[in-house]
Formats: C-alpha cells, structure tokens, sequence
DNA sequence: GGCCACGGTAACCGCAACGTAACCGGGGTG
DNA sequence: CACCCCGGTTACGTTGCGGTTACCGTGGCC
C-alpha cells in the first residue's frame, strides 16, 4: 500500500487504549517486547498524527496519560476487518507457504 | 500490526489483478515506479503464500500470466476498509500533522 | 551478425526501522 | 547518603526493505 499509517506497533498501542486512557507503564505492560524506545517514539508519531493526545500532570512521580482520539477511533473498523481476515485465513496462508517450501525442497 | 501481509506494493499488484490475469510486463505499465526487481519479488512473496498463481507458458517471447487466487480475493473487503478509512480521514491526519508542526516552530 | 521482446537475476547500496544498553532529573523514602 | 519510581533520552549497532544498474537466455526478424 501506497501509505502507511504508524509503525509496526501502532495499532497495538491503539489497541491497547481502546477501554480507555492509559499511563506509559501501564502501556508497556501488554507490550513487554516493546522497549521504552519504541514506545516511545510510536506514540510521538501517534500524537503528531491526531491519532491519540498526550496530557501530564504534574505529580510526584511523574504522570503522563494517553488517551486515543476520534480519529484514532475511526481507524478500528478498519484494523478489525484486517484482524478478521487474519483469523479467518491466516492458516490458509501458512499452509500455502509450507506447501511452497515443500515443493522447493 | 504484528503480523504483515505482503510487502509495499503487495496491494497494488492484488488490485491491478482483480478483473483478471496480467502479465509482468503489463504489472509494469500501471506500476511503473516499481523496478522489474521489486515487482518480481513482490510477485514471488505473493506467490508463496497463495493470494497468486503464476502460469508460464512455453511460447516464444516468452509469456507469463499472473492470475489472483481467492485468498487473494478475499483480501479485498479489509483492503477496501482502508482505503475508505484514506478517503475519509487522510485529510484529517495531514491537518493533525501540520499543526504539530507549527505548534513545534 | 546484430538487434529486439520478454521475463527475469545478480551485485551492490542507502536509509529507515528496530533493538540494546546506558543514562537523566527530580522528588520521595529509608 | 543511597536508592527507587516515572517517563523518558542518547548513543550506538544491526537488519532488511526498497532502489539502481548491469546483465542473462531464448528464439525470431532483418
């Protein structure tokens, strides 16, 4: 596809706020093979997109939300038909690729 | 996302096949800002995992047909579901993108 | 003999994405 | 004083996607 909308782990991060705002800790969580880094920088690009806000508060320690947009929100009719096509078909898939390996082999 | 489907111009070939087979040569027409290289190895990654069929015939020149499967086919609605999330949100994004660049300067 | 069409391959290269490890600041806590 | 928490940043290294250019084999045509 021509446009690529976020990195490898954006719709995950989009994902992970659907039920609501969470904290960066609370992010890496569900995401524990994302490193601080990565995390990162996929939410600076998702706040640079208007896909989700950014808002600290100034405590100690430190607090900083995330919270998914409108138009973060508009993208899941979307990532939900290509989840859906992935449960449906992705074994399909996988089995097209052995039976390709085999004939390779 | 997690998983990937195809490669940058994956899309772009699946929707080039949808009213029947082409050639290469005729890929390259619609698609002439893909090399003969990447169009090939997207042709072959699709290929392998079953979304197209590839039929050479022995005649001279040589001819080869690339025709979708219906795994490929049924790719089409969540493909579809992005390219309406494009039509009707990309505008935003860009907008979203501008005034984080101003708020930046 | 030279050139063309077709459908590629081989060699090489740059850059962005991705990852790891170390470090930071400021306030609370023992 | 030392150490922890939170939310990062900086420096650095690696991988692999995508791109460019050059080249290949077969057979037909002039």
């Amino acid at each position: 596809m021509p446009f690529r909308i976020g990195d490898k782990w954006a719709g995950m991060v989009l994902t992970c706020l659907r039920d609501g705002p969470r904290r960066f800790s609370e992010l890496r969580v569900p995401m524990h093979r994302v490193s601080a880094k990565v995390l990162a920088e996929t939410l600076r690009a998702l706040e640079r997109d208007g896909m989700v806000t950014r808002s600290e508060y100034d405590e100690v320690p430190p607090r900083v939300e995330y919270a998914i947009t409108p138009l973060g929100r508009s993208l899941f009719p979307a990532m939900d038909a290509c989840r859906r096509w992935a449960d449906d078909h992705l074994g399909e898939l996988l089995a097209a690729r052995e039976a390709y390996a085999e004939r390779g082999a």
